[in-house]
DNA sequence: TACCCATTCTTGAAAGTTAAACTATGTGAG
DNA sequence: CTCACATAGTTTAACTTTCAAGAATGGGTA
């Protein structure tokens, strides 16, 4: 089914409201961007770095953390991951011994999970290529207003999509 | 390592040029939302559909071949996978009878992939709810400056990212 | 024809992701 | 205190993706 056509009846609720076709275009066009972009990150990670994008994401976090250590369900929050889909990463980081974990003083349940020395220096060896990548992806090739606006649609997004309510994890909505 | 900072050293080529505040907080928007918009549709469509956004993609862009079929080369590349990752996929959407293939009559080589009736039910049934989430998380939420804007920078970015050149495939360029 | 190399597509194994179930600890009401 | 329920994190199995290798056909050149 097209995602646009002047199709008739409903879904589940009402008339389904098609796209037309300049919003067909920009999808599309998002939709090849954004895959394409990600999956030359993931590559160009895998090959300088050893790792894909989203756990060299969960390093940067890391490395960014007050003693270079977070919760794991802040780290899963803040790289907007399950924590399941954490837990999974963190044990292969691990293993690398990029990562380590250690019990949570103030909770019992908790695990804190830490960057280690031998972890920052493969950060510190791939970033400039990294950001390279992402510069030449995006920041060398949009204009300043371009990226100003890339921001705000972007935060707009977001903030759509979150779980529930702006504060994003806070038990407010509803 | 942070995307930022002022620091030193060159890394592959020559001094890498960090991102400043402003582009670090934009990058990081547009991780945010693009993670955030995937997992949705994934799971809106896995739920929906029974099949993960990508697949549903081939779906669409199966439904909208002449025949309702099309070269697996040429579906790989519209859809911006791999061959490989394609193989795989539509092994399963065989599997569920919602495509099929085919030889293909000028080159033994090759294959089509077709949209079987089942398979344009399923499409046509949860197109609506698909549209739906797409509407909400973007075009329902962003001005329609804001839309064009998008488009047109996501069009700029995936430019950049073709595999070569912008014929996309062509043994032009170098 | 014989040969070489490109193209098409598939395959198998390893790595990554998901959803659901599960363990253990915290927390509030009674 | 005790029960019920929420939270934190892990684990399992099913599924998806990637990478590298492989099988088959096409095309050009000697």
């Amino acid at each position: 089914m097209n995602t646009a056509s002047t199709g008739s009846d409903a879904g589940t609720g009402g008339e389904p409201r098609w796209l037309g076709d300049e919003e067909q275009c920009v999808w599309r066009s998002y939709l090849h961007a954004t895959r394409l972009l990600e999956d030359h990150l993931d590559r160009q990670l895998q090959r300088d770095a050893g790792m894909p994008h989203i756990y060299y994401g969960l390093l940067v976090l890391l490395s960014q953390a007050p003693r270079r250590r977070m919760r794991m369900t802040q780290l899963a929050k803040d790289a907007k991951i399950t924590r399941s889909r954490l837990s999974h990463a963190i044990a292969r980081l691990e293993q690398h011994g990029w990562v380590r974990r250690e019990e949570c003083d103030s909770d019992k349940r908790g695990q804190n999970a830490f960057l280690t020395d031998l972890g920052y220096e493969v950060l510190e060896r791939s970033a400039p290529g990294h950001v390279a990548a992402v510069r030449q992806a995006i920041f060398d090739r949009l204009t300043p207003d371009q990226v100003k606006q890339l921001g705000e649609i972007t935060r707009v997004m977001a903030e759509g999509l979150q779980p529930e309510g702006t504060g994003a994890d806070l038990p407010w909505r509803r």
